[in-house]
DNA sequence: GTAGGCCTTCCCATTATGGGAAGGTCAAGG
DNA sequence: CCTTGACCTTCCCATAATGGGAAGGCCTAC
């Protein structure tokens, strides 16, 4: 299988799995006499892996552990669940801080005209003028 | 004053002033005979706004929008309004994004042992293996 | 034999921020 | 007068993950 139809079968760019081969997160691939990556059902089982620990939103570095987790048979299943707790951990801590972002935003657009006129509390807020309305 | 005491005054880095600067956020500011920049109040106050704006994650780019309609008096309430509000649908696809990452990941977790054994439905989950328990 | 569709490597760009080196300037104090 | 320390300057590098694109090699079909 050339890398186009493990980026196919798998959802991972085919510049995403040479860059994942670049950094050492997956184990570069046998060669044809043309110089042509080859994968086969196991590389391409890994290359999905990645992609949804991807989309839950784990870094590489973290994707990389869980990736010899998942190798280790000797692994404990406490192991990776410290690494989705704190994942989740973090993912809490930024989405409160967005939601902290949205809630002042909503209120400074809800005392906003969003009319012809030049008067926006939106500005006054961030030009420090505290006697922004509202 | 000084770009250290500019940077004290502003809560923005010396690096990050010479950055802006450097992209065009803000303008050149006067140099002494020794080559250092100087800042007066006017510029802190630009500084303060730019620190701001990027405290409710609106990008630099955002930023240079804000900061222009801020100097132009004839804005319209409307024009600032615009770029806050879909500022606001940015953060909340990206915060709902994010909580669907971790709705999914502590569902995994509650099915997850959490012990010595190497049974894990976070591993099952992410190899694909639609016999993940839960 | 040539055109198209793969593949290869290499370089560049993105966003916003920090680190650090090498060197200039200035003020205080010995 | 010289040193020390605290500034300042510019320049280069690194981060995280991804995409774009060029230049060139290989193979297959027509």
């Amino acid at each position: 299988m050339n890398i186009g139809q493990a980026a196919e079968a798998s959802g991972v760019s085919a510049k995403m799995i040479r860059y994942y081969e670049e950094i050492g997160l997956i184990a570069p691939p046998a060669r044809t006499g043309n110089n042509y990556r080859v994968y086969d059902g196991g590389q391409v089982h890994v290359l999905r892996f990645i992609k949804r620990a991807r989309s839950l939103g784990f870094s590489l570095e973290e994707t990389e552990t869980l990736l010899k987790l998942w190798a280790d048979k000797s692994r404990t299943s406490a192991a990776v669940k410290d690494v989705a707790t704190s994942h989740i951990d973090d993912l809490e801590r930024r989405i409160a801080e967005m939601q902290g972002m949205v809630n002042t935003l909503k209120h400074l657009a809800h005392c906003c005209g969003g009319d012809h006129r030049p008067d926006c509390p939106i500005l006054d807020d961030l030009a420090g003028d505290s006697a922004a309305k509202g």
